[in-house]
DNA sequence: AAGATTGTGATTTACGTACCTCAAAATCTG
DNA sequence: CAGATTTTGAGGTACGTAAATCACAATCTT
């Protein structure tokens, strides 16, 4: 049998209030008591029986996610996922989870919605970041009241969160290079990069491991300046477009954003444009259907429910006083090609 | 708040012990009192506190792991992360996990080691399954006796098991096929096969999704007999390279069983190798070093960790009477190349 | 109709921890 | 050494469910 409070207090010879106060780091016991307290609890490997402390505690976790909103698909599934999450949660611990929407690419309306947030009565913040000046000034904020932030997708300077969840977007982007690289196979040219904004840090990182690649790997490749389609299908066509038909000698196309309608759209309106290797982000149904036609040939993609799951599991762990399991909060970068679409 | 017992039983207008005979599907209620009993339920939207109830039932799980004893890294991971994820989960459920190893491509033995189970005292099972005759009919046993099971990496057919934790073997080998047939990159000639053993459904499978995209999509490339190296670096090592020396128009390499270190050995015996094209299963440490340095193309991976723990859950709310949130225990084919190692 | 069987209710204890109160003991202060 | 203060102990209640016991009523047997 595990060890309880109990056979805590009569190995360390003390009493069961005297137990509970060194576990829970009541004041009001001596030094020599807390130690003997803690030798107990190391002799018999004691471990506090969580489901017992919260069914006594009734401890209820209360959770915000702050998501762009706008028709971003993988934001919108990022937030359903996030959603069904805390409902699931609901049943087990008593977590809910809230979702709080903020215009994309707008710092400013972002650190608005982290300033507005009730610190009385949240728990936690999980929130896809836009890096800039006011939204750091806000982090910081959450942080000096002591509530634990997690960054999903897109991250912000290492000591403004508690943790980050998702992926390495710089081995992203080297990730693409290569798979470009290789499917090219050999012949030269030009690669045209499309992302949404370079104020979010996922796109610039992802464009700088694809730069790297490409610069040191194969020198026959050249990317053109990056486009900004703004996360949005109509804008990242047009951009798209525009660009194509003025560079003749494009082998190659990285989207580094979402947008992946506009792109296949204007993909699918040429046939000479089947020729482009295509690699872009987030297993979409459009870029689904767009691999298995051969549209493209690989898409980056991460899992949102994943993700979201794990953003729970953080912020409730960083409150219980847990350590965080790394091999089951890492986020992979996953490859897609039309043959092992799941 | 949410409602408890109690709620349910006043809704209802009967006892408490009333409810807790519906709800623990115990004997001695009359038809029209468990519908009452279940209409209040639904009405109050009432869900049972698993923490509670475990903690009420003094509930523990037993689980075995039967895992292929030998060198193979991957099995030993998935020991070990088998073995953590039971010391976690010992602190917030009750689970505990014994790993019984069993000699690998050994169906006989592997009915043994099912059938010497206590069913009395074990709450659930995960194998990695060599699918032969003996192996199904422990299984039928295992089920008969109501345990759960579930297999890993490798499958049986379905009505044998409760689950399958693991990749889909078939679209791996499709993976890896289309991976091949790219990097190759129109050059035409014959391509390598490994496997551990044709014993095995992962590998059979994996092999055969290999064939079917090489046939369609890269008709220039052709399929050595598959080589069996019984997941043995040694083994594997002496059979590539009597292939290798015998057949000289070798492009390609498929490792579809483990043995990487002998495919390693050989491959950097011959500075002519390096031409080939190669792919492997499994993100070894020694898998690693040779994507690193460019003697592996590709590595398909699936996470240890993440199969370990999805079993656990998977059985364990097999037995709660849970569903399976399906999203979550998914598990994927990775694909790593030198770009993206975690 | 007496006895057996079955359905139901009321009540209690238990699980392991948190947290509260009140009193007693130990230690410190002057 | 008295008085003040800090530390410790004893005991209780609570969390939401499981499960047991006992009592009684309703229904069925013969």
């Amino acid at each position: 049998m595990r060890p309880t409070v109990r056979d805590v207090a009569e190995e360390a010879g003390v009493s069961l209030a005297t137990v509970d106060r060194v576990l829970n780091r009541r004041a009001g016991v001596r030094e020599a008591t807390i130690a003997r307290v803690e030798a107990a609890v190391a002799r018999l490997g004691f471990v506090r029986d969580l489901a017992a402390a919260n069914l006594a505690k009734q401890r209820s976790y209360r959770f915000v996610f702050i998501i762009p909103s706008g028709p971003n698909i993988f934001m919108r599934t990022l937030e359903q996922q996030a959603v069904e999450a805390g409902r699931r949660g609901a049943a087990l611990d008593r977590i809910s989870v809230e979702v709080v929407p903020v215009p994309p690419f707008d710092g400013a309306a972002l650190a608005r919605a982290l300033d507005a947030l009730d610190t009385d009565t949240v728990s936690g913040v999980a929130l896809v970041a836009t890096d800039s000046a006011p939204v750091r000034e806000a982090l910081s904020r959450l942080h000096a009241a002591g509530l634990p932030v997690v960054t999903l997708v897109s991250d912000v300077p290492a000591f403004r969160r508690s943790h980050y969840v998702g992926i390495d977007n710089v081995a992203a982007g080297r990730t693409a290079a290569s798979l470009i690289g290789r499917f090219v196979g050999g012949r030269r040219g030009k690669i045209a990069l499309v992302a949404g904004s370079m104020l979010v840090r996922d796109h610039v990182e992802r464009r700088m491991g694809f730069d790297q690649v490409i610069r040191a790997e194969f020198p026959h490749l050249e990317c053109l300046p990056v486009l900004e389609g703004r996360d949005d299908a109509e804008i990242t066509g047009q951009v798209l477009a525009a660009c194509l038909a003025q560079q003749p000698d494009v082998v190659g196309l990285y989207n580094i954003g979402a947008g992946n309608r506009g792109i296949i759209k204007v993909l699918s309106g040429n046939p000479a444009y089947r020729q482009l290797v295509v690699v872009a982000h987030e297993l979409t149904p459009h870029a689904r259907n767009a691999l298995r036609e051969g549209l493209f040939d690989a898409v980056i993609g991460q899992d949102a429910g994943h993700e979201a799951r794990s953003a729970i599991r953080i912020l409730k762990a960083h409150i219980d006083g847990m350590p965080v399991v790394e091999g089951q909060e890492h986020i992979r970068i996953e490859i897609y090609l039309r043959d092992n679409l799941p």
